[in-house]
DNA sequence: AAAAAAAATTGATTATTCTCAACTTTATAG
DNA sequence: CTATAAAGTTGAGAATAATCAATTTTTTTT
């Protein structure tokens, strides 16, 4: 289930600069703190910057005409909005926090600069990029591919191996957000997770959670 | 509906090449031919080249443990495989030929060659990797977020406005392939399009589509 | 051109998931 | 610490889509 779904963390392009070039990004740049629950790119947006999340959890999610969807959880130590760098004039997607977290946020165009002049710095950001698009397709797989079980079990591991590392986490999603992760209704959703409680596969406390068997979990996941 | 969907060619990538550059691309380029249904990329085979498709149409596609799902449809003129340019040993999705199609096969690592020297092309290589992410994060809120017969419509309208660029076409997908690129079974992908002409707003004719009421089309692809 | 195979279609049934409504628990505000 | 709001839970019924089976049409092969 570890198919390179974790994501990697973006320092690595930052040291790939001169100082001139920290320069020029540090020039326009932005530290900002929010609160949980607080939007921190809106979809729609005119997309003048590029951030970074130092500290925190984030939520990347476009808003339907029925549902708003989760793309997908980020983690601190990466860029968001790098969608956006070359191709839209606003912002395909909001950003929310899903815990306290602090963001530096980048002038679009000090960026777009720095990328000219540094290739090591452009094949970087590149490579995140690439890394984004695996993810999403592999979500996509999965949502279209699966059953409701499947999506269930499939979330929780994906919490478990990719966000929290640990087989116990408090999940920072709301049964709604859990549901608009996997594309289910709410009401659904807390049915598979307590009907996967009942079979012993995993314990439930409100938010907490333990995995108590993972290969059940993982059969659901491959099968469901 | 025309959300920059449609794909941008990748010609302008390499005009930014020098013909020192070239000369490393071209050097161990092969040019091939597929018939219809030939299999160009092979998910999960060891990722050694970067392919441009010179003309043809290509399915760009994962197969699930359950179904076989279409991330895509990709015309001439666009790069095939960049995703698996940092990222994988593998491929992650295979690219099927849906016409007869020309193919321009580099060596990965001769691309990347270029990339690490040449920050305009890798700047040219990042912008359509960015618009991929940007297709997939839409295909991804479609899927999730519409009912049957809303994917079908707005399937319909893609066909119309990005692949073939007109009303009236003849769709290289099967009526299976259909359902996998919507994520519906074949048989409700049949009755939704056979509704569609009951009502009708489109014209079927086996593999020949005419879209006789696009406004109607457009009303269930948003709400439906 | 006939035979065989593949693809497309239709109907009936089953399974799955959603929606709605009521209710309980937890969190927040005064 | 009570009142109020928000989040979470449960059950019943409706809606949606999948599956299965049979049949027709189209395509391919001989």
């Amino acid at each position: 289930m570890s198919d390179g779904l974790k994501d990697i963390t973006h320092q690595t392009a930052f040291k790939k600069l001169s100082a001139a070039e920290m320069d020029i990004l540090n020039q326009n740049k932005t530290k900002l703190s929010y609160k949980k629950n607080e939007v921190i790119i809106k979809q729609g947006a005119i997309a003048n910057n590029i951030l970074y999340g130092v500290s925190g959890l984030f939520k990347l999610h476009i808003e339907g005409a029925k549902k708003d969807v989760i793309l997908t959880l980020k983690k601190d130590n990466v860029f968001l909005g790098l969608t956006s760098l070359y191709l839209d004039k606003t912002y395909i997607y909001s950003v929310t926090a899903l815990e306290d977290c602090v963001v530096d946020i980048y002038d679009k165009n000090d960026f777009k600069k720095v990328l000219k002049e540094n290739v090591n710095f452009s094949n970087e950001i590149l490579m995140y990029v690439n890394h984004n698009s695996a993810k999403i397709f592999r979500r996509y797989l999965c949502i279209t591919d699966k059953n409701a079980r499947g999506k269930i079990a499939d979330m929780i591991l994906r919490m478990a191996n990719d966000i929290y590392e640990s087989l116990t986490f408090t999940i920072a999603l709301s049964r709604q957000e859990i549901a608009d992760f996997v594309g289910l209704s709410m009401e659904n959703t807390i049915r598979i997770l307590k009907e996967f409680e009942t079979d012993k596969l995993i314990k439930l406390d409100g938010r907490s959670f333990e995995v108590l068997d993972k290969a059940a979990l993982e059969k659901i996941s491959d099968f469901g």
